[in-house]
DNA sequence: TAATCTTTGCAATCGAGTTGCAGTAAATCC
DNA sequence: GGATTTACTGCAACTCGATTGCAAAGATTA
């Protein structure tokens, strides 16, 4: 596993002092974070820093941000070598009973026929169902 | 092709005025309309109206709504027989270049192998890129 | 008809997301 | 080093899509 400091240094992002916490709180969390999530894991750090930096994130592909329909986007850190291209594409599962939504990097995910004369340039894979822990 | 009346029979929705306004607004575009597509098409009826019309409407499975990632929600007429199950799932395209958004129902979804132990329920597939008017 | 339930329109509210701005910190240039 | 420019942060205010309370209007039922 590599260090905040590796990972920022790796995407071009300037190291400082809430980016470093935000990227912490992430590597360690295994669901997917809203901005509230951070916020309120974080106390002493203002929204609109973690705000920014989500974003200088995002453009950076540290992290990619996941639309599950709750209401509130959620991020998670980009796997290593990620590139935020379509063949880093996967899906995400967002768990109706617990409320939790994360990565799916392990279920492959097919190559998508679009119609003819269409481009591919990113998608928002979103599962919904009963995670294990709530299937009983 | 069925009659908004027809629709709203089958799917036990009873027929108002605005119901039938929105219905036959929704089968009369060809991409997915946000909350506020329809307002600006529909002058004369009340947001909220529509608003809950809508939520009406999903609940019944007259329509089915998409999370493309825009900050509106798109609704979409359920394809005849439809009864928003995961074998009802398509993809949804959103154009990056034009801002349209609508179903893919003629792109097959392949079976998603959960892990184990979960259980699928729906799904928000968005895949994003070029239409292939804007794929020039 | 009278009582009851549903739908509608209007206004107000909510809340996630976003921005302006001024202060602080860091990087760059003499 | 010190001056200048650039980037980051915190606070408050704001935007805007979504949602709700409420009373009037309409439809249904007894
Ligand atoms: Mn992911
Ligand atoms: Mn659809
Ligand atoms: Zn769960
Ligand atoms: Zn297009």
């Amino acid at each position: 596993m590599q260090t905040e400091e590796e990972i920022l240094k790796i995407k071009k992002v300037k190291n400082t002092a809430v980016r470093t916490v935000v990227l912490r709180h992430l590597l360690s969390q295994e669901k997917a974070q809203s901005l509230k999530d951070i916020e309120n894991a974080l106390a002493y750090t203002d929204r609109s820093s973690i705000f920014r930096t989500l974003k200088k994130f995002e453009e950076n592909k540290v992290i990619h941000s996941i639309e599950d329909g709750s209401g509130m986007t959620k991020y998670a850190v980009c796997a290593k070598g990620c590139n935020c291209d379509p063949k880093d594409l996967h899906y995400h599962f967002y768990c109706t009973n617990c409320d939790k939504t994360f990565c799916l990097f392990d279920v492959p995910i097919p190559k998508i026929q679009l119609p003819e004369n269409f481009k591919l340039q990113q998608a928002n894979m979103v599962v919904k169902g009963l995670c294990d822990n709530c299937n009983k």
